[in-house]
RNA sequence: GGCCCGUUCGUCUAGCGGUCCAGGACGCCGCCCUUUCACGGCGGAAACACGGGUUCGAUUCCCGUACGGGUCACCA
């Protein structure tokens, strides 16, 4: 059998995370523990001119509200195969792009950024289609395969800075078997002459990554689809240091719900839905991008959804915990083909998971958003009010803002059913309520509606003929949930003092 | 543009040569329940990109076209 799986996820602090990365992080986690392996995190922070403050933290944050916590790695133990980041294990790469360097896998190239940016450009302007440092123009190039050899130590000693590129075989076809695209092959002509090393003494991010993951034992890597591209010369790399390469998985992208490309900050601000896990407070420009948890999203419905977001059980299943997660997740039933966001399916999986909430942890969820609004109530009612919201609640706040009237009361009437439903009659019916519910000891749900029936039966009255104006004049609406369990919620004096103003409001 | 990857209802997807006049879910529509709304129940509309092969037989295999996506930095 082969060794232990070990995973990991390798997000660069450069700003929040977003939920494709998130996805991108489950699928690492579930791939961990359903084989029983590790899942590490580890930053990738070589460019230092990207860096963002923060972003580090964000990301633990944001995975321990999904129930993701690494085993080994920042946000994990040192299993001493640290330090978990780059930028701190910087030393530690320069004796592998020697090794390289020494067999003639790589060599040393001094165009600065400049003459190469310029040497793309003439290309373009020549009509060529894309230029490359490849096998071909590295002959015309300033390195250490052009420039006598005294030359090059001569520059290196005169502290002229340089570059380390990968030296790519002409024509060699790179296959490799990627998990949920089967073989992919790419011909080196096609590739260029990466750069390793550059010359701040960071090694870039395709050297530090496969060094990293050599070092730290990593068995299956499960990335995004955007690295596709950049997998064959991983393969070469592996190649040239003579290890051997982990399995590959290229993970399907998250698409724009509408128009084309993947999914990016802008789409959220756009169509009104949040793009990150858990807010985002940028400290520059002092903008906070909005998430999921701060949306009113519940951890696993939002796990749930992220999961299903390319890939199946392969039941009709839709319903998962993490466990459950863990259990039925197989890198095979991974689609191949991006996925485009649907935000509507997300709240339905919220709107199932606020359901199967029982009755104590509903009244919680409501009391956190009263507290919130700083609103007075009695907390006897709490589980019952927020029972009766449930039903047509997606979010936790929407057990407040749909139920409004349960705490303080209506300061307008609801114009289209006062025009259609408050009639002549109505002031009248109203006071023959109000003097039935005040003759009540027993204030409760059954005995309002009792006496509510006995009512209409007296005066030979339909429900449709006094219900909506009772409902208007108690809540202000024209529809919601029962009228005598929100009559009993708001008590005898409450639902008498409601009906004098209605009338007094609306004649 | 080069290279790579992909293409089943509006969306997420099942399907791994016959069981498919293609199944589930979200959304949408209708009916029922209900004083109203919601919930719930029932039902409906809705897809194999196109063209060639291979095969007795293609949604399923191969090729091409179209379309979509990714990527082409001393960024990850």
């Amino acid at each position: 059998m082969s060794s232990k799986v070990r995973v990991r996820f390798a997000p660069s602090p450069t700003g929040p995370l977003h939920i494709g990365g998130v996805r991108t992080a489950l699928y690492n986690y579930l791939f961990a523990k359903k084989h029983g392996g590790d899942f590490l995190l580890r930053i990738e922070d070589t460019d230092q001119t990207r860096f963002v403050a923060g972003a580090e933290k964000y990301i633990i944050e944001s995975l321990a509200w999904c129930g993701i916590s690494p085993d080994e790695g920042i946000g994990g133990e040192d299993r001493g195969n640290g330090p978990y980041r780059q930028s701190e294990r910087k030393p530690m790469y320069r004796q592998y792009v020697d090794q390289l360097l020494a067999d003639e896998k790589a060599y040393i190239a001094f165009d600065t950024a400049d003459e190469l940016d310029a040497m793309r450009q003439l290309a373009k302007d020549a009509g060529a289609a894309n230029w490359q440092y490849n096998y071909i123009t590295r002959g015309n190039m300033k390195n250490s395969l052009t420039l006598p050899k005294e030359e090059v130590e001569a520059k290196i000693a005169a502290g002229e800075p340089y570059v380390v590129r990968i030296k790519l075989p002409r024509n060699h076809e790179v296959r490799f078997e990627d998990t949920i695209r089967g073989w992919v092959s790419v011909n080196t002509n096609n590739m260029d002459d990466k750069v390793l090393f550059k010359s701040d003494g960071m090694p870039t991010y395709h050297l530090a990554n496969i060094v990293d993951d050599r070092l730290m034992g990593i068995t299956h890597v499960i990335r995004g689809e955007e690295w596709l591209p950049s997998a064959p010369l991983h393969v070469m790399l592996y190649e040239a240091f003579g290890w051997e390469c982990p399995i590959f998985a290229h993970l399907p992208l998250l698409l724009k719900p509408d128009g084309p490309g993947k999914l990016s900050k802008r789409d959220g601000d756009r169509l009104g839905f949040p793009v990150f896990p858990i807010d985002w407070h940028n400290e520059e420009t002092g903008e906070t991008a909005s998430g999921y948890r701060e949306f009113g999203f519940f951890p696993g419905a939002f796990i749930n959804m992220l999961a299903l977001l390319g890939w199946n059980p392969g039941t009709e299943q839709e319903i998962f915990d993490l466990q459950g997660l863990i259990e039925a997740f197989d890198l095979s039933k991974v689609s191949k083909s991006g996925a485009k966001f649907d935000f509507e399916k997300g709240k339905w999986f919220n709107q199932l998971y606020l359901r199967a909430l029982n009755e104590d942890q509903l009244a919680a969820e409501l009391k956190k958003e009263l507290d919130k609004e700083g609103l007075a109530y009695n907390e006897a009612h709490l589980g019952k009010i927020a029972t009766m919201m449930s039903e047509r609640a997606t979010f936790p706040q929407d057990l407040l803002t749909e139920g409004q009237f349960l705490f303080s009361a209506p300061t307008e009437y609801d114009e289209k059913t006062a025009s259609k439903k408050w009639t002549a009659d109505s002031a009248g019916m109203m006071q023959d309520l109000a003097l039935r519910f005040s003759a009540l000891d027993d204030f409760t749900e059954e005995h309002i509606e009792a006496s509510f029936k006995a009512y209409l039966e007296e005066k030979e009255l339909g429900f449709g003929k006094v219900g909506p104006s009772f409902r208007l004049a108690v809540t202000g609406k024209g529809m919601g949930p029962s009228m005598f369990t929100i009559c009993e919620v708001l008590g005898k004096d409450e639902v008498l003092a409601r009906i004098e103003k209605a009338i007094a409001v609306l004649g």
